[in-house]
DNA sequence: TCAAATTTGTTTCACTTGAAACTATAAGCC
DNA sequence: GGCTTATAGTTTCAAGTGAAACAAATTTGA
């Protein structure tokens, strides 16, 4: 190795970096899916594909499956709540926590957009093989895992 | 395979939400090197990256090697001028262009901040053996070139 | 039992952002 | 030359965003 003060960095290379513009090139050919005919924000589709999941959320848990905010969830739902594609009830246990329920739009909204975006996926994962697809899956754990190790640290370092 | 209308969809092992969400991590798990103590933006800190490493480039250039929008690398060198990172000159050629140059302290910046995202970029590469961090680096090659093959598509379908 | 603390979800406010309009300069074309 | 078009960068304006304050309901713990 030759002698050099800084160590180098190129932008290019730099994992965060090529993970970042692989991460905003794949995010828009799915949202271009279902913004445009479908006028959902991508926290919306997060919202609907959750709610499809798993009938029935608090928006808390909604939350906490789809990695937003409360905020956003509570903006989220107000807007699909308005435009007919989902419902809310107080919860009887507990008042503070909303029953949310899709409506028939809001499935079939779910139903027309999930062929689509699994398509693309299925498109994008088609340039790997079988055993690179799996691989990657444990790849981006892996990596997953530490970011959480980092997270740990930096919150103690505070 | 059982019947069923809707195609599953689990949003959990859905590629793009997982990319999302690693993304999400390893953006914050970098950025938090420089947004505290250096007080850069993200966009701020691909300019000074990109700066360092080819001196002199046109705001133009800058937005393409950055992958950034005119308008972010606008607000950025604006702001990093007012700061003292760096210098602004119009190019004698062609007055339109901006010949932009990292101050002392610019540069200065850069060079503490280098050792930091390079060691923890290490750090989470470590969750990978050699041969998995190269695999990966490929991986990542062929589904960028793949959201590109859809961009194309969708662009002409507009 | 009831005051304090906690939890769920909303709202506010200041800041950031993106699209499009705009300014200034240069290039193309007759 | 002079008119149109293209390009570099900035600004404007409306919409989106996050942090923190807030309201309402529930839990805790003397």
């Amino acid at each position: 190795m030759t002698h050099s003060d800084t160590p180098q960095l190129t932008l290019k290379r730099f994992f965060p970096y090529r993970l970042a513009n692989l991460q905003a090139a794949v995010s828009g050919a799915v949202g271009r899916l279902y913004t445009g005919r479908f006028n959902l924000t991508h926290q919306e589709w997060r919202v609907l594909a959750t709610l499809s999941e798993y009938p029935e959320l608090s928006a808390k848990d909604i939350a906490t499956h789809t990695n937003l905010e409360k905020m956003q969830v509570s903006r989220a739902i107000a807007r699909m709540t308005e435009r007919g594609l989902l419902l809310q009830h107080p919860a009887a246990h507990d008042r503070r926590y909303l029953r949310l329920q899709l409506t028939e739009k809001g499935l079939q909204t779910y139903r027309d957009i999930v062929p689509l975006v699994l398509e693309r996926e299925a498109y994008l994962l088609d340039a790997l093989s079988a055993e690179e697809q799996q691989l990657l899956d444990g790849l981006l754990d892996k990596l997953l895992e530490r970011t959480h190790q980092l997270a740990e640290q930096d919150k103690l370092k505070e």
